[in-house]
DNA sequence: TCTTATCTACATCTTGAGGCGGAGAAACCT
DNA sequence: AGGTTTCTCCGCCTCAAGATGTAGATAAGA
């Protein structure tokens, strides 16, 4: 028989380990040879433990899956993304940074094992809806990205209630300035006033906390 | 020694329960007699099996978790709560509808076994932050509920960013009235303008789609 | 070097937003 | 019958918002 595949898991939470770890055990052609419970700690391991590949949970306090997947984007292991949600905030990011496969935590034990398989013979695995999400991103990227720095931290505040004058005096610029900032967030977003833009800030995360 | 505490587990992800089981197994005074991986079967497991505890996510397809508390609420069956997210939106609600013990995901399975046997003895547990969240909810009830129907529908719709004059040809008033709504509604969330309460419908879905 | 993008700022003008006060009608509770 | 709440609408007044056009400074790129 051929070399097992090396699995590190990177989760925080210690039942989803426990139960990854308990249902690959009984497959001999996988073997888990580390865990990891924070992105941080994720990084050190798979550079150290240089293992074939990687299931990565995404939302992990401290350094989270995106930014582990973007540090280890280079280092020659498929990366199979084991998240609960299907967002487009995490999905087009993680798989931007790097991502080899994207899977469900609603999937089963069986659908993940036999991602780990395909993954080592270089096949993604993408799960139902994954896939034509991806395409339809390819063709609708989303309208904010064409605002500079400067307008996207106008954004931000606006997103968070704030006047002109509030926005003005926290930018330290004058308010005319301000002025002309926002109306061309406004005409960018296709959105006609400044409520419309605080709505679409806060349902794409841009808002700065 | 005495009988072991006969357990349900409902979680819509095979690895959770695996994980769980997995380590309940070997703890001798907690049985798992049964699994479930959504609200309806939680509901019919439980009546079929009569546990004394539930171990029960929140979010899943089909009939939530929520709910599934609220349809066993009465049922002389403890309910643990173990989800992912220390959410208001799911803790309060949870909690009104009969759940004895709220857990993170992120807890250790030693923490969720001493949780198992405080539910036995009648102890609830709650993890860090949530019993000062339950303290801080009951002395600050949504400044939302003080709204009449009339002024929650003009809200919906200022979260959807219509304007004053939107609004008066959707519910087929008057702008001045509207205006009069929303002034109330300023009031009475004790925020400055449209725009910020557009953002608190949001947060607080009350948006209606 | 010339061009383009970005950030800054101002003036003018129009309109929507919001505060304040008043008021009639209907429903409900006491 | 009288009080309370809710929904409706009016006028008046003030100011924030937004459109449009202009323009100087700087930095990055062709």
């Amino acid at each position: 028989m051929t070399e097992p595949i090396r699995l590190l898991i990177v989760d925080d939470h210690d039942m989803v380990r426990m139960g990854l770890i308990t249902y690959l055990s009984i497959e001999d052609d996988i073997e888990v040879i580390g865990e990891a419970s924070d992105g941080h700690e994720a990084v050190r391991k798979a550079r150290e433990l240089k293992p074939d590949v990687i299931l990565m949970d995404l939302l992990m306090d401290g350094m989270n899956g995106i930014e582990a997947t973007k540090a280890l984007a280079n280092e020659n292991m498929k990366i199979i993304v084991l998240t609960s949600y299907l967002d487009d905030e995490m999905l087009f990011p993680v798989m931007e940074a790097g991502a080899f496969s994207y899977l469900l935590k609603t999937s089963s034990a069986n659908e993940i094992a036999g991602a780990i398989r395909n993954a080592q013979k270089n096949l993604p695995t993408f799960q139902g809806q994954v896939t034509q999400k991806m395409f339809r991103h390819m063709h609708a990227k989303p309208k904010h990205d064409e605002l500079t720095m400067r307008e996207k931290e106008v954004l931000a505040l606006i997103g968070q209630g704030k006047t002109n004058k509030d926005i003005a005096e926290t930018l330290h610029i004058g308010i005319k300035t301000v002025k002309t900032h926002v109306s061309h967030i406004l005409s960018k977003l296709e959105v006609e006033d400044r409520t419309q833009a605080a709505i679409y800030a806060n349902k794409h995360h841009l808002t700065k906390e």
